[in-house]
DNA sequence: TTGAAAGCGCTAACAT
DNA sequence: ATGTTAGCGCTTTCAA
């Protein structure tokens, strides 16, 4: 059996009540009171169950953060700008990592509610109406993270199309006249459409409308590599190539370190994200950061802090390294 | 107020002892009963407090993980298995990043206790004598993951000494005769000793008694830069270079890249970990790899299933790509 | 098969 | 300044 507000009680020959005062830092007892209830708690080694408290304050202080992936460096950052947020606050996280599949994600937002978590980041998914009944049922603040949605939900993100259409110029500006595209996700309207018309857009503002040279993936390495050699056959006129994802930018690096086409000389290629996996690639990888951390930060202040309303739109910037000259 | 066992159990006709049945499987109410209140309870909507549920029961179906950081692929990969296999069994993760400070440490300690989780996985830290003071205390399981200790705690890790006494004979096989070491901390006694201790005994039996050309960084990227610069400096003769970590090493090929030393042609690498970084890398690193989100699942299974007793060391294993000809 | 009631460890009126 | 007591939402004896 563990220690318990009682037993403290008992020792100091005061009530439950007052000791739960100390410990709250309410007022009612004299400081020669204090000090002694402080002394038991310390020989004792009394630590208050956080159980009991939740069950009585309704509030847990802690909350869920799902993710479609925790093992990319992506999440990483934003995860981590969420837990420190979190532990300056006095906050404690839950991983959820949903897989990308719905019934896991349910399962989740269940278990959550079941746990009576203070608020809930959903990062990187597409908010399907079957999770924002359960959500919108649970009544506590949830606050979007890169992904945006139809319901009264705030998000932090950065603006695509903006972010998109920089990172195309800075490729016009460089002299660059024949680009190609590595998009996302066929079909994704958060993080692939909004750069597709981007790239366009900035195509088309310079008086470029020949076909849009663009190749689809995923989003990760593999799909970098094979949309690279795709959008060579398709468009060998192309003479740089932005990538949705720094992922996919490393990949198509790859097939071109393979094919001994020389970057930036021959090739150029943008990324997008600045993950840490960008300034480590060869070479170092020119790319649109989005402030991945202070994603996270901003998300979790924004949960924790005020109570959640307006949304924020974070600012991207083009990252000068070596793959563009 | 949201719904609870009593707001079932009125509509229902019943008390909440039948509910609370009903709710877990329990033997003592007929049929009719049971359809009545699952209906009820569908019906209203009702989910059970598992906060209440958890002051009575003395169980959370939390766990809580300790790393110093979860910005980098390593922790990400052993996190992912540990995530799996905790969902699997309905158990949730709340992660603590301690920064490798004592202090935080400590701190997310006490919050563990506070909210009463049923375990803790502690990972690629060295257990201090005050942590373990206070782990002790809270009597819940806890097990050790790619870390060992003095203490009774079981771990989950491979062997490093022979891990690295495998990379450096792979090299020698290769025909290398001059092989330098990037380590890691120094003064490190899990992850750098004994693999600087297997990197001597290999040359050893080779019978190779040089001095031995090791420089020590921190596992991260950039000191794989400087640790390169450095080895160079002091080592010129060397063919070979093993990292302890797959970071170096790519920090290692950035410099190379720089310096336009061809790999493997002029300098031949080898990294530790096998992070998915090692496979992205230019050209793909040949690396010794440890099997990381099976780490995080055994050490989990471990920690929820069997009682924790015995250590487990999982089973290393070069992997051969293109950094080593 | 079912219900009443005690109690998990704590907080918050309400008394004194 | 301090104590008594009624819950928070649930599980679990013990009776019926």
């Amino acid at each position: 059996m563990s220690i318990t507000i009682k037993d403290v009680a008992r020792q100091a020959n005061v009530s439950v009540a007052t000791v739960s005062r100390v410990l709250n830092n309410l007022p009612g007892y004299s400081e020669d009171t204090k000090k002694k209830v402080l002394g038991i708690i310390n020989d004792l080694g009394y630590q208050p169950n956080a159980i009991a408290r939740g069950l009585i304050n309704k509030k847990t202080k802690t909350i869920g953060v799902l993710l479609p992936n925790v093992s990319n460096l992506f999440a990483a950052d934003v995860l981590a700008g969420i837990e420190d947020i979190a532990h300056e606050m006095d906050y404690s996280v839950v991983i959820c990592k949903t897989d990308k599949s719905g019934e896991r994600t349910l399962k989740y937002l269940q278990m959550l509610r079941e746990k009576q978590v203070d608020g809930i980041l959903f990062v990187s998914e597409w908010m399907k109406e079957e999770y924002y009944e359960v959500i919108s049922r649970m009544s506590i603040p949830v606050v979007l993270v890169s992904t945006k949605s139809d319901y009264p939900l705030p998000y932090v993100k950065v603006n695509d199309f903006e972010a998109s259409y920089d990172a195309v110029n800075y490729l016009l500006n460089k002299g660059h006249r024949s680009i190609g595209m590595i998009a996302g996700t066929e079909g994704d309207l958060i993080a692939t459409s909004p750069r597709v018309e981007g790239f366009k857009k900035a195509l088309l503002d310079e008086g470029i409308d020949d076909e849009p040279a663009i190749v689809y993936g995923d989003f990760a390495f593999e799909t970098g590599i094979t949309g690279m050699e795709e959008l060579i056959e398709k468009y060998p006129e192309v003479t740089a190539v932005f990538c949705a994802s720094d992922e996919m930018a490393v990949g198509a690096l790859s097939y071109l370190y393979k094919k001994n086409i020389r970057v930036p000389d021959q090739i150029a290629v943008v990324g997008y994200d600045n993950t840490s996996a960008a300034e480590k690639a060869i070479p170092p990888l020119t790319t649109v950061g989005q402030p991945l951390y202070e994603m996270g930060r901003s998300a979790a202040e924004m949960l924790l802090k005020k109570r959640p309303t307006s949304n924020v739109v974070l600012q991207h910037k083009i990252i000068e390294r070596e793959t563009v000259k």
